[in-house]
DNA sequence: CCAGCTTACGCAATCGATTGCACACACCTA
DNA sequence: TAGGTGTGTGCAATCGATTGCGTAAGCTGG
């Protein structure tokens, strides 16, 4: 079925030369030391001939696979793909191919794919889904480039393209701050990711600058990404702290999960309670009342490592960025009302309610 | 830096016996021609010693490469997501890795990438991105397994695993005429692209079978399955057609298009007019008013289209089935109102002034 | 006119695993 | 005891491209 490929050796026979100069004629660098005669000679029959070098032949020999592995949690959330075309337009003109695996957060998932990406001899790994203590793939650094991408591992020298989380969580909580709200609680991300505990960090100081000696009271901690533990968490500050006007949310899936939580409850956003989320999702722009979210980079930060990797990859000595940290933004919208206007219309029996309960 | 691997050869220096003999060892198949002993002690220094079999060399010799390539046209599609995880739960147990690719729908990307793959030495293909006439996926074909996924070719022997997209559309013409809608109007998928066309004729035949003669001046045609398109399509055929009180659009992004052109005309969903989309992909429960749309079994779909390729992978001569069309159903929301609702809302001097405009 | 140096290319090993074939040895039968 | 039948391993070619080294031809200079 499969046609025959040609490979060096055909065209070795059809020209006449040995195969090392057919070899040499169709690598760039290599040509130099061929006669311009013989060069243009094989060049022109290989492409007659339709030659397609094999490159598993070619990674057997050089140990290159000119591929790279690409560690996600899970491509249906939504952040990832355009962290992944990002990578893809920094890979793919270099001439690599991505393998892409996701994770699902599951420690023994990733130890099988690590092996998988091993086993096929990949030239790096561009991780998503490092946890922030991370020892399997502190081990794979050893072995191989690794970039991890949105997420550090805490303490590794692995190079690590990240969003200006912490700048992100003090411009929320000033901008929350500028429209009144004092107690404003956090639905924090996992503690077993960086971005989790950046955020929450982030978080407290900012609160302890503006005078909350004990923030850690109007935090709670999601255990994962995911809309149910927004609810979940939206549901334990509101009961734990009445006061609460405002929710910072970890990410925007919390931020949902929470919107869903206040609906439940009775609540109205932002008229009840102001809400803001992290990362800025594709259609969150159409959920109501539209989430005051910070806009992340996502395809730059993609690219970004896609490039450091590269670089890692050509001249493994040469230094890269330990951290590179990419800019964001707060992108307004209709979620979060000034404080005033909360108290105006909050009706006093739900108050209350809630305080008794 | 990288520590060596161990091959073949260390094991067989460790152990005293020859390289064939630990690769048989190594080999459940081959394993039978030799004495249970030799193959103990060889399965346990391999342990012992960390073993990991050169993939790579594996291939050059087998020509299997265990490796297949995904063809998407834009990951952050979000319709994707979900069929790419389906066909990881069949590929990866069967100790396939996939290279994915992003085609963007641009031929010469798309080209290249076929090269890209096939340099790569793919064992087959799973491609989401086939156009209605696709010359170059029918050439890949001939050579290798391809499965079309979510679209097919039209009059080829491609294999594909679709939804039913006729029978989604003639439910949704059914459930819209129920409810006493007659002037459907139909944002068309691009026509280059089989879901376009196939949808297209479903709603063509469905209008046919409700007594209308020429449902072609009830549709307009999108040139991309983009938000944009969707717009354009929808003031196109509010422009041309006053009498329409829904519009069936091929996709949710088309739908989701459409729903801002009539806010920007000032007309209400569903009050105004109904929509309904196809797909249902991820938070479009959340958006306003919920649009109703065609629930697909986007995890299923891809799953199938890589248990299909891995059987035509494992016996290339066994049959399979040609096309594979998975069920959809309705997934109701608000976004659909029934007639007379929309009739009493409706202001006259609005429909007076879409004539005359 | 020949040593010595380039230039231009061929030779053969190599990457690591797979596999058809050969072969040695044990055992069995006539 | 010779011939036959297995069994369990070893040998070596092979997949296709890369690359260090060798070498013949051509050229330069003293």
């Amino acid at each position: 079925m499969a046609k025959k490929n040609v490979t060096l050796k055909d065209i070795s026979r059809a020209t006449g030369v040995h195969v090392s100069t057919v070899s040499r004629a169709l690598t760039p660098n290599e040509r130099s030391s061929l006669s311009d005669e013989v060069v243009k000679r094989i060049r022109e029959t290989a492409k007659e001939m339709g030659y397609r070098p094999n490159r598993l032949a070619s990674s057997l020999r050089t140990r290159k696979t000119m591929t790279v592995g690409v560690m996600i949690p899970d491509i249906t959330n939504s952040v990832f793909p355009p962290i992944v075309r990002g990578m893809e337009s920094a890979l793919e003109p270099a001439g690599y191919a991505s393998i892409q695996v996701n994770t699902d957060s599951d420690a023994d998932r990733e130890a099988r794919l690590y092996d998988v990406l091993r086993e096929r001899g990949v030239d790096g790994i561009i991780n998503a889904a490092v946890h922030r203590t991370d020892p399997a793939v502190e081990r794979i650094a050893e072995d191989i480039p690794v970039v991890t991408v949105n997420r550090k591992v805490e303490g590794s020298t692995i190079p690590a393209v990240i969003s200006d989380d912490a700048g992100g969580v003090t411009s929320l909580v000033d901008y929350l701050s500028e429209r009144g709200h004092k107690h404003i609680g956090h639905i924090a991300g996992p503690d077993t990711i960086s971005t989790g505990v950046v955020r929450r960090t982030a978080f407290e100081e900012a609160m302890r600058r503006r005078g909350i000696s004990n923030p850690a009271e109007l935090i709670s901690t999601a255990t994962y990404f995911v809309e149910e533990e927004g609810a979940r968490c939206a549901d334990d500050l509101l009961d734990r702290n009445g006061g609460i006007t405002a929710l910072l949310c970890a990410n925007d899936r919390l931020a949902i999960g929470a919107l869903g939580a206040l609906s439940r409850r009775g609540l109205a956003c932002p008229e009840d309670i102001s809400i803001t989320g992290f990362n800025n999702v594709p259609f969150l722009d159409l959920i109501p009342p539209g989430l005051t979210t910070v806009q992340i980079l996502q395809f730059d930060v993609g690219r970004t490592a896609a490039e450091i990797l590269l670089k890692m990859m050509g001249a493994p000595d040469t230094g890269v960025p330990a951290t590179t940290i990419l800019p964001v933004s707060i992108d307004e919208r209709g979620s979060v009302a000034p404080r005033h206007a909360q108290d105006r219309r909050r009706k006093r029996p739900l108050r209350v309610a809630r305080r008794a309960g």
